[in-house]
DNA sequence: TAAGTATGTGGTACCGGTTACACATAAAAT
DNA sequence: ATTTTATGTGTAACCGGTACCACATACTTA
């Protein structure tokens, strides 16, 4: 592989003038230019990037920490991430948290001796002590669906309160009595924020209890769980609203084992918008979030920040759609009583 | 950030001596350890990676080049990759070629720029040349589901022929006689594979014909397609298998919107054994492929290429398992005619 | 005409590690 | 008593770039 000072060599010219040229700092005379060019040619000369990296601190690489890229909301939005970055000819490294306070820590201490230029956090267990202690070292990063106490980074989130009364409203529309909800486990702020929303938007009607608030893990498993104890302790239930699809998923799954019709006896309403919505028999309702473009955003103003373009640390709230399918579909007149 | 000098100057010992001790290579003197830890944890040091980098030419990093995170196969190959991985101290940059030949290599252009230490290729488009190229700068590429024509690297695949021909022997033994196939693009060695598999287990059976036989294109809308034509061609047909489960799924939801009942009038079974195919309804029978398997193997195949503890190129080819779910019930004796 | 400015180039220290080599000492082998 | 051998440490070149600074010309401008 050949290094910039035989391309000066062969060039006739220093490696200051060869730096200046691909960097395009800085004059460089035309005919040195072509000579340069052809230099290089011949030598199918490539920068180091690790060189490169040692001597400007800056590596073209962020990292995306997540806590698992197979739960089905990542990849689209890995895949964004993805997009943007090489779009600005940035490189991606994956991380898997498992939402686990250890594992996010040893990746960061991996990716600062890496010479990292950002980190994109989609995990949940960092405080904002942590992002600080990042953001001063001048790492730049940026959080998304979650908001760490002090204002010590950029974030993306979505309008989960907004969404979760979307959807009990929708529920409501086509003739629901009595929505359940299945929340997910309270250290997200997603799930927070769309029990807060659902609780927002039922609490004033009559049939309202507690006891329609069912706790889920935001998995398939949990939502299969959350149902059977919901439909044990409320038979009356003519909807569920589940704070997130794989829950949502868990539900259909529950209620198709014990023979409840949906959205016949139930309606069932998710909360995301993952692929998996559109293959369950029947397809499922959501609440949509934007994943990639998401995912896009939070790309951008990472790289922004690095490059310095981007300079306060705002909020990025996005609009979350109700997408209507089948699991809703509206009741002909024979509501449940 | 405190450097290796820092650590020197403060321990009063050269930063030969401090190399050695973080390395583990050569001698060091138990006392003058002794002020080196503590130097060490004085300054809170931490070697630098990126100059670690560009000493030694290893920089504990490996990419993943796939078609698309967000295709459902492979995110939980990704994150076993990464598990792998990140046990034994490697860190993983991720890669979407969307099977583009171009942007397989402007990918391997950047990673080779930055001494990345191996390649994982879960891609297509890539020939024998290209891979070649790699190997013999001494990078150490492992394929997964695709060969290269001239065996120049490692290989991590599945049993595709046997595969299919088990789908098969499973549709018939619960009584299917007309067993229809959608295939793959022919460019991916894994549809050839189990289309041959497919054709080898039908070919003898009196009402074999290729017109059978219909392409798909690997996702869901491939598979409705594909679908819709082949009823139409042949209503008489009792059981579809589909080259992988999306397509699969595409079939269940053709066959759903026909009205036609599944397992009841047509059995439907998928290759690949992703996640998606336990939210269908029915639930959908599969050839599950050991997919997190194959990414901790080819990972650890790879690591090992790495460090030089494996040498020769192999093929390794992991056993498929036929996982019987509702789409394939069993018929009560009424098959039809 | 002198000073100022835009253009063009080279020398070299530096980024923060690794490692070959030289050198010193103490213990073991001959 | 002398040569080996094992142990311990330091000097400095090197990995392959970047960028500051000095210096040389050629035009402008005052």
């Amino acid at each position: 592989m050949a290094t910039i000072r035989d391309v000066a060599k062969l060039a006739g010219v220093s490696v200051a003038t060869i730096s200046r040229y691909l960097n395009k700092s800085g004059y460089v005379n035309v005919e040195t230019e072509q000579k340069i060019k052809k230099a290089i040619e011949a030598l199918n000369y490539e920068p180091n990037a690790v060189a490169r990296g040692l001597a400007g601190k800056k590596t073209n690489t962020i990292a995306l920490i997540l806590p698992d890229i197979s739960n089905p909301f990542f990849p689209e939005l890995a895949r964004a991430v993805e997009d943007v970055a090489s779009m600005y000819g940035y490189t991606v490294i994956l991380c898997n948290s498992d939402d686990e306070g250890v594992k996010e820590k040893s990746y960061i201490e991996v990716l600062k001796k890496k010479y990292i230029d950002g980190i994109i956090f989609a995990s949940n267990t960092l405080d904002s002590a942590d992002v600080e202690q990042m953001t001063k070292k001048g790492i730049p990063v940026v959080c998304l669906d979650r908001v760490p106490p002090k204002q010590s980074c950029s974030v993306v989130r979505s309008k989960n309160r907004e969404g979760a009364k979307l959807a009990v409203e929708h529920l409501l529309s086509i003739g629901c009595r009595k929505i359940a909800h299945i929340y997910g486990p309270q250290e997200f702020i997603t799930a927070k924020e769309r029990l807060a929303g659902y609780e927002e938007a039922v609490k004033h009607l009559d049939w309202y209890s507690p006891t329609f608030m069912i706790q889920g893990d935001f998995r398939i498993e949990g939502g299969i769980r959350a149902t059977e104890l919901l439909m044990e302790r409320h038979p009356d239930v003519d909807a569920i609203f589940a704070g997130n699809d794989l829950m949502a998923v868990g539900a259909l799954k529950a209620l198709h084992r014990m023979g409840v019709q949906v959205p016949g006896q139930v309606a069932v309403c998710g909360f995301d918008g993952i692929g998996m919505t559109e293959i369950t028999q029947p397809e499922l309702t959501t609440v949509a979030q934007p994943i990639y473009e998401m995912g896009a955003l939070v790309s951008r103003i990472l790289i922004k920040k690095i490059e310095g373009t981007l300079e306060a640390d705002q909020t990025y709230e996005l609009d979350v759609a109700l997408v209507p399918r089948e699991s809703t579909l509206r009741r002909n007149g024979h509501a449940s009583s």
